[in-house]
DNA sequence: CCTGGTACCTACTCGCGAGTAAGACTACTG
DNA sequence: CAGTAGTCTTACTCGCGAGTAGGTACCAGG
């Protein structure tokens, strides 16, 4: 029917990457349950038995998405940070990396945080043991510097808090596209650096070198 | 069968009350989709028709549940918050108002966060249109703050990051229930007023008056 | 040409859960 | 007691989607 012709008979591992690429895009559209392996597997071109042989059962394949696209970010903010500085400029660029790779990366993005945070499933536990990380990274982040934060109760709650904030406002940006990705990570190191009290008062944080 | 007796021909209005309680249970517990109305009548200690008789179909019941707890919870911040104030003491009554909420109310947090937040169906609106609410109550208190957030969207984008922050916390809060809850929303409030920048150097926000 | 293996398909089964048909029981009214 | 309005139930239909049975096409090496 085509008149390109159906691709055929292409290798095992290419089209396991076909088929989660579908899977993502399919998944962040409309969820792991209104997900149907039927449309999945349309998207992929390919037929329903494949994606079985292939990937597994929905769940299998849910999870594996997860740790696809939660590997691909944590890498990405690894990469991006900068250790061995002071922890307002580690934050600094954490928070870049981390709005460069959603700005990037909508659809891992909508995967991980939208759609996997409140799958009761197995799956949820890949995705809580991303956050977990990210969070006990920015606990660690918060310790490093020296007073504040006296308990580990105290800074595990700070770090939760400012994920959230992460989170939400990356979900904001979704729907005001228009921001560049700099701006709104600026503005969250502003707020969770300087606080509201210095910002009414004027006192804004701005990185050591302009580059 | 029961030695009680079923409690037998109760007036509607009573029952509509039993249904919303034991709806708001389950889907609390489970999420929309692994809700089933076969164990919300059951758990409401009624058959499946009487269900659908009175609060429609799957979609509308949850609708109305996201409805009644959203009021419920709206109505707590608002009677908490205290106006004519200073921003920073209606954003802390207004913290406390919040988590003062979701301490006793777990179960309706959990319907409004955790399940109805990425629901694509026709009940995301109600939640959205709660979440605006919140979010544009947020950048009114920070703009009414003379200089700080210069444009409207900065405010929002702000705004957003903040609400973020609470449900995060909030969420974490659920799994580490040993704290109160003030101290929580203290926690939140140092975290957006002062910022890390200030509390690294053991600068702390604190109520103007100690009741 | 056969043997085997891998890619790939059409066409099913089957359970679960949303929604309903049809009526039974109770209670109040005249 | 007949009529009727509201409460409440058992016992279904029916579609959707996860998962599978059983095969076909194509390509090795012998």
């Amino acid at each position: 029917m085509r008149t390109e012709g159906r691709a055929k008979r292409l290798p095992r591992a290419v089209r396991e990457r076909q088929i989660m690429d579908a899977a993502v895009d399919v998944f962040s559209r409309l969820g792991f349950h209104s997900a149907s392996m039927d449309e999945i597997s349309e998207v992929a071109g390919i037929s329903k038995p494949m994606l079985y042989a292939y990937l597994g059962s929905k769940e299998e394949l849910f999870a594996t998405c997860i740790r696809r696209e939660a590997t691909r970010m944590m890498e990405a903010i690894a990469t991006g940070v900068e250790p061995d500085q002071e922890p307002d400029v580690q934050l600094w660029s954490g928070l870049r990396a981390f709005f460069g790779f959603v700005g990037e990366n909508r659809a891992s993005w909508m995967v991980l945080h939208r759609q996997a945070s409140n799958q009761g499933g197995p799956f949820a536990v890949e995705l809580m043991d991303m956050r977990a990380r990210a969070v006990s990274l920015v606990a660690a982040l918060l310790t490093q510097s020296t007073k504040a934060p006296a308990t580990k109760l105290e800074a595990e709650s700070l770090a939760a808090a400012l994920v959230g904030a992460g989170e939400s406002l990356a979900d904001w940006w979704l729907d005001h596209p228009e921001e560049p990705a700099g701006v709104v990570a600026a503005r969250l190191m502003n707020l969770v650096w300087m606080g509201f009290g210095d910002l009414v008062d004027g006192n804004v944080w701005h990185p050591p070198s302009r580059r």
